[in-house]
DNA sequence: TAGATTGTTAATCGATTAACAATC
DNA sequence: TAGATTGTTAATCGATTAACAATC
C-alpha cells in the first residue's frame, strides 16, 4: 500500500500511534534504531501489527536494525498532525478544569489552552497558569474574535447539555466531553468521550 | 446465549454498558421504559448492538415498550462491579493527581481515593478535599496496612517507571497511568494507559 | 555466511450490522 | 387489529495474527 492520499485512520491506529510516539519520547530517548518487536512487547502487541501501522506512516525500515527512530518520530507527528496548532477553551474551571490548563504534555501536542471560561462569579478574573477566568457571557464573543473550534467541557453534569446547546449554537465544532454525560449535537458537531469511568473498569475487568 | 457463570467481557462491551448507564443516570432520568432504539441514537449506534449487550446483563425488554430503566441501571451496575468499593491512592499530587482526588463522580462508581502521596516536601501534610498528601516513604507501610491494591499514577514523565518499580514491588497489582509513559511491569500487574493525547487526536481525525 | 528483521499476503478472529420471526 | 420493539441468527465487515520470502 503505497497510498499517499490523505486519509483518515482508524481510531485504533491513531491510538497506537499515540503510544508509539509515547515510546520513542520517553522510554526509547536515546535509540538510534528500534525494532517493531520492541515496541510491540512494550505494549504487549503483535510485532506485525506494529510493522503495519509504521507502513501507513511511509517510514521505511532496514532489516536487521530497525527502523530509524528519529524519522519514525516525526513521521508520526506529520501524520497525526501535531504540528498544526490549536488554540481551544476550557468551560468549566473546577478542579479537572484547572488540572487541564495545566498539564502541560498538551503543549508538546499542539494544544494550546488559551483561556477559562465560568460561570461562578468568585472565580471570574482569577488566573490558573497564567490563563484567565472569564464569564460565560464573553464566550461568543471569544470565540469569534480568536477563531476557537475546540472546547474542553469539564462543567458540572446537570449544566453539561445547556452548555453544549450554547457552544453549538456559537459554532463550536468539536467538543472534547469530560464530564459523564452523553450529549446531543448536530452531525457537523464532533464529541470525544472522555469515559474515565468507563476505562476504570476496563482495566478491574482486564486482571489476571 | 444464557450464560449465568462470571465471564469478563470485552473493553468495548464494558466502554458501552458504562456510557449507557451515564444516559440511564443523566440523560433519561425520568424514563420507566427505554427502548434499544433511543439509546443507539444518543451513541449513534446500531440499536442491535444495544439488545445485544443489554442480553449480557439479563435483562428483558417488552415488546413495544423496551426496557424497564430501573431494573436496567441496577444489572448494568451489578454486571460492572460497580458495588465493591475500591480504596485507592494517588501517586503524584500535582495538579492532576489534586483535580482526580476531587472528582466526586468517581465516588458513584465505588472509587474512594484515601491518600494522596508526593515526593515534595512542601506539599506534604497538607490536605486536598480531606485527603492527605503523605511522603513516599510512607507508601510500602500504608499501602499494606490499608490493604491498598490500585493505584493512580500522576507523576511527572521522567518519574514515572522509577515509581512504578517501587509500587511493583510493594505489591500493587492495578496500575491507573496518567502519564504519557509506557511501564514495564510484570505479567501479573495490570496497567490501564489513560491516552488523552491519542483521545484528542482522534477526535481531530474523526471530524466531518 | 548465518541470523535477524522487514514488508506483505493470507488466514483467523472478533465485532458490528442486517434481517426477521415472535409478540405485546 | 396494526405498529412497534424485542431476542437472536446469519451475514458482513474490519482488525489482528500467522507466516514467510526477501535481504541487510
Amino acid at each position: 500500500m503505497k497510498e499517499n492520499i490523505k486519509k483518515s485512520f482508524s481510531n485504533k491506529v491513531i491510538s497506537r500511534l499515540t503510544l508509539y510516539h509515547c515510546i520513542l519520547t520517553h522510554t526509547l530517548t536515546d535509540t538510534l534504531f528500534v525494532s517493531s518487536f520492541e515496541i510491540a512487547s512494550l505494549l504487549g502487541i503483535d510485532d506485525s501489527q506494529v510493522r503495519k501501522d509504521i507502513a501507513l506512516c511511509g517510514v521505511y525500515g532496514r532489516q536487521k536494525s530497525g527502523y530509524p527512530a528519529h524519522e519514525l518520530k516525526q513521521a508520526i507527528e506529520q501524520k497525526l498532525g501535531v504540528s498544526q496548532k490549536n488554540a481551544i477553551i476550557i468551560v468549566g474551571a473546577g478542579n479537572l478544569g484547572s488540572a487541564l490548563s495545566n498539564y502541560s504534555d498538551l503543549m508538546d501536542y499542539g494544544i494550546e489552552i488559551v483561556a477559562l471560561f465560568d460561570s461562578d462569579d468568585k472565580k471570574i478574573g482569577k488566573t490558573i497558569n497564567k490563563k484567565e477566568i472569564l464569564p460565560i457571557s464573553q464566550l461568543s464573543n471569544f470565540i469569534h474574535h480568536k477563531n476557537i473550534n475546540t472546547v474542553i467541557l469539564t462543567v458540572p453534569p446537570d449544566k453539561a447539555q445547556e452548555i453544549t446547546d450554547t457552544l453549538v449554537q456559537i459554532g463550536v465544532c468539536y467538543i472534547w466531553n469530560f464530564t459523564p454525560c452523553i450529549l446531543k449535537v448536530p452531525k457537523n458537531v464532533t464529541v470525544q468521550y472522555e469515559n474515565i469511568i468507563g476505562n476504570f473498569l476496563q482495566m478491574k475487568n482486564n486482571a489476571h
